[in-house]
DNA sequence: CTCGTAATTTAGATCGTTCCAAATTTCAAG
DNA sequence: CTTGAAATTTGGAACGATCTAAATTACGAG
């Protein structure tokens, strides 16, 4: 039951005038009479045209269209992201090309290359791991604006959004010194990712800061996930003289943390203080409800997108890095205050 | 830094052959000499140039472009399926459009309409809450393949793949009736949707075919989601005569519901059994682990994909209907085996 | 009426590709 | 050498919009 489809031309002749008056009504130009306005647009409905949008791209060599591509939307972090980046770029009327990678520096290769040959306006990244300076720079050379969200790609002039993990872990982990906790973990991550070293970097230095140790085996990386985190606990568990608290990398390692706790037999929030990274929507419905550091993901999409359509309007830009604020949301599973004075008691 | 866009024409002059030529190497076609083929290929690389697949959709009245829009894509279910889709599509050498509702009708139509503009050669929906088969039909007729996914829209004659809510159900009840519940509720969601109406019928009907009570009173709808499941547990403890068991509308309720019997000092799993719908990644890892319905999101969402390419490249189709098996994962939350024996005692 | 200016409308080129039909080259057989 | 079929290559017209510059129409003033 296809269609023929009705095309500009099929408007004009239906509305006797010309094509290019189809097109002034089709956006709106205040050159066209009223009259001519209501008879055109009436047409249009009637005859069920439909705009190509690809057609007016080539002549005008601009879309609007923008690129998305996530490491991992199974990952609720990245999840929220993409919804804050779908909002404020369904609002200023563009559309979205989304891929997920699932962490595959390759596919992404390949959905980026496609995403080119569609000519996206701009792409927002969030790169899978392994991505390197090379893998970008002949986009980011073409003059498409870029930007890189919730992870760096180390030597690549290029716009960032990323949160403030230096900050965030060393919040985090002051919290748990003020606990009275004097043995801390760092548990989970990949250690050779630029957000891994940023947050560990932070809780080291707040180890230092109250003159605690902050030796190497108090450093436990596994994959970023719930499987992760119970590893990294067993690990921990298996060390001689057993940290009392541990900052995670993130909240799905932190979720595994507590598993693997609990089958040790030790009760997070209660024995064992926890704390997590990102603030994902299941953290304050978790039992416990997970004390972490908040990022607030949809934010960060949604600061990421309003910059690179800023960018995209903007013919000429300069790469721009913006740190996001993050805050620690305290909530059960690092203890409790008053649980806290029984425990330095 | 804008680069100025090198085109066929480009490398037709620099390779000293015709943009035809050129355009034949481009779809690889064998109708090219080697050696020209070779040195086309050299030039492509040398320039830098970018194809332009706008320009030839265009030609072809044809684009490898898909729908895919989703309702809620921070709902770990939908996400789930969003990549599932992904997979196949982007293996399929397609890329895809896609957008989140937020439930909202009118954003949705407003991306549909925009998708079509952009002359996507098919869509797969999960429609928002309200869609109306009048939404759809426009599209539908235009004879671009839609495949509804996840939720079905009524008096729309247009392919879906949904799970078997209805089997999953009736397997669900059975379960706990051979376990010894004789009074069993059914909690949470919205009852005007198709979804509710499937899972509910089947509810009923294995209580009818055990002869048990199947009266209104025991269906407790509400919203489907964490907090739906404590209202719907509360109504249901008003009961005179209190169920001994329940089966959720989805995951969301189910923990919910274990929420509001513990506040009631109840505990799932011990003294009530509670079975949910889904198979949410956390229904594996929650206390107790929750027995429930297992639809594989993530199969779903491949299924829909291929249904979709499929009639993609058959020009003409007809609309089919796929129901998902479901399956029945026993855990911890309807208590097990051996307690049942002291139950039923 | 005629003119000039403002208001509308329009023809035709153009964007970067594909496709058709025709032109050209290649080459083995006669 | 021809010659004809097979192998390659190519010019030019699409595709469906926009844009420029020019044509046409409208209309109040002289």
């Amino acid at each position: 039951m296809k269609q023929p489809k009705v095309t500009v031309v099929d408007v004009a002749r239906a509305a006797g005038v010309s094509k290019s008056t189809v097109s002034l009504v089709l956006q709106g130009s205040s050159l066209v009479n009223e009259t001519t306005r209501a008879r055109v647009g009436a047409v249009i409905r009637e005859l069920g045209y439909v705009y190509n949008r690809g057609a007016a791209n080539l002549r005008q060599s601009k879309s609007k269209i923008v690129g998305i591509v996530v490491n991992d939307l199974t990952n609720s972090f990245f999840a929220e992201l993409a919804v804050g980046m779908d909002m404020v770029v369904q609002s200023a009327g563009y559309i979205q090309f989304m891929a997920n990678t699932s962490e595959n520096a390759d596919r992404q290769g390949e959905v980026i290359a496609s995403m080119r040959e569609h000519g996206m306006a701009g792409l927002i990244l969030s790169p899978a791991r392994g991505t390197t300076a090379a893998d970008l720079k002949p986009l980011v050379d073409s003059g498409i604006p870029v930007v890189l969200v919730a992870r760096n790609v180390p030597g690549l002039k290029v716009s960032s959004v990323v949160s403030d993990g230096h900050a965030g872990a060393m919040s985090a982990v002051r919290h748990l010194i003020e606990l009275g906790h004097r043995r801390i973990a760092f548990l989970g991550g990949f250690n050779d990712t630029a957000v891994f070293d940023e947050r560990m970097r932070g809780f080291r230095d707040a180890l230092v800061e109250a003159g605690l140790d902050a030796s190497d085996e108090l450093v436990i990386s596994s994959a970023p996930s719930r499987a992760g985190g119970v590893a990294a606990v067993e690990r921990m568990l298996a060390m001689r003289d057993r940290p009392t608290a541990a900052l995670c990398f993130n909240d799905a390692v932190a979720f595994g943390a507590c598993d693997g706790l609990r089958s040790a037999r030790i009760e997070p929030g209660v024995d064992f203080g926890v704390i997590g990274f990102d603030d994902v929507i299941e953290a304050k419905t978790a039992v416990p409800a997970l004390t972490t550091v908040s990022v607030d993901p949809q934010g960060m999409g949604r600061r990421a997108a309003q910059l690179l359509l800023k960018q995209i309007n903007a013919g000429d830009f300069d790469a721009e890095a913006m740190v996001a604020a993050v805050r620690l949301v305290v909530r059960e599973s690092c203890g409790a205050p008053q649980r806290v004075k029984e425990l330095t008691a």
